[in-house]
DNA sequence: TAACCGTGGCT
DNA sequence: TAGCCAAGGTT
């Protein structure tokens, strides 16, 4: 690691840094929720809903005695929502393990459920500054036109990425400013590298190729789900709860059913996610609800997906 | 190991 | 505009 470039890098940092919410604590519960709402989620998405969690959740304490449901209601359309439930499963293994308060060992700290080696990278260098490196998307793009490697296995990057930040003074300020410059200056589509603090250490330099750069294309695969809705003045709007796992797992929907075969009608509704795109015919033809599930007064207590949401809008 | 898991911003 | 993809982890 050149040490001009762990120089310019961190002045550049010091000068442009986003002013973020969660950059002005080291309070492992505050850092440890951001960073499971930044995972695979852009800072703009994260940034109106960071403080809400804090009031719905003061402590750890209150998240750990919390309702499945009303931590579910709280992640309500932040997506993958497996994080929320390891949230509140973390927290309560931090009440019953750690006597409430969150572990400052990296070890213990990637035990908790939905954090993983980046994660509890940054977690740690964060709040406790210790030399753990992160690798996130930010930092293997980095990392890799830095070294003019994009095709370099994450074995490798952790290597690069370990040795780097052993060179920083500061190891919370090296973790940012890597991850800042990935998602500002090193970006994706359009890297500036006129404007990039470290262009005269970077392999890749105004020369960057992104088509060796593309990812594997994810298969989408349509589906048709007729959703039955059971509405009515007195009761309300019968809704079930999903399964555990699979998609949208644990949230509120009314009744669905997955068709075979592509019906004539169209969709009243297409929901797009990574790798389904969800046809939505709404049916109210049914008159009595049957199965598992409740009438509930109003939806609002309840975490619905965002796909049922918009269907809802249009059909009601 | 590779598939799976949401949503919204960006170009 | 429609596709790409973002502060990844789990199984």
């Amino acid at each position: 690691m050149s040490s001009d470039r762990c120089k310019a890098l961190l002045s550049w940092y010091a000068l442009h840094a986003r002013k973020l919410p969660w950059r002005e604590t080291t309070d492992p519960y505050h850092i440890w929720i951001s960073e499971i709402m930044l995972q695979q989620t852009q800072v703009k998405t994260v940034l109106p809903r960071y403080l809400g969690w804090f009031e719905a959740f003061p402590t750890i304490e209150a998240l750990a005695s919390a309702s499945a449901d009303d931590v579910l209601k709280a992640w309500e359309g932040l997506g993958y929502y497996r994080r929320a439930r390891f949230i509140h499963r973390s927290a309560q293994m931090i009440q019953s393990d750690y006597d409430g308060r969150f572990p400052n060992e990296f070890d213990d700290i990637m035990k908790l459920s939905g954090i993983g080696r980046s994660t509890a990278g940054a977690i740690s260098s964060f709040c406790f500054s210790t030399f753990t490196a992160v690798l996130d998307g930010n930092v293997k793009r980095v990392l890799k036109r830095w070294y003019a490697k994009p095709e370099t296995g994450d074995k490798e990057l952790w290597l690069l990425a370990q040795q780097a930040i052993e060179t920083a003074d500061d190891p919370a300020i090296w973790n940012q400013a890597m991850m800042e410059l990935g998602a500002t200056v090193c970006s994706a589509k359009s890297p500036s590298c006129e404007q990039c603090p470290v262009q005269h250490h970077c392999a890749s330099a105004f020369h960057v190729d992104i088509s060796k750069e593309i990812r594997k294309p994810v298969a989408v695969l349509d589906v048709h789900w007729r959703i039955h809705l059971f509405i009515c003045p007195e009761k309300g709007i019968w809704l079930s709860q999903r399964p555990d796992s699979g998609i949208w797992a644990g949230l509120w929907t009314p009744p669905i059913t997955e068709l075979e075969e592509c019906p004539e009608q169209e969709p009243a509704h297409i929901h797009q996610l990574t790798h389904r795109r969800l046809h939505l015919y709404p049916d109210q033809s049914e008159t009595e609800p049957r199965g598992d599930g409740r009438w509930v007064p109003s939806i609002e207590g309840y975490a619905l997906p965002t796909g049922i949401h918009h269907l809802l809008e249009k059909v009601i």
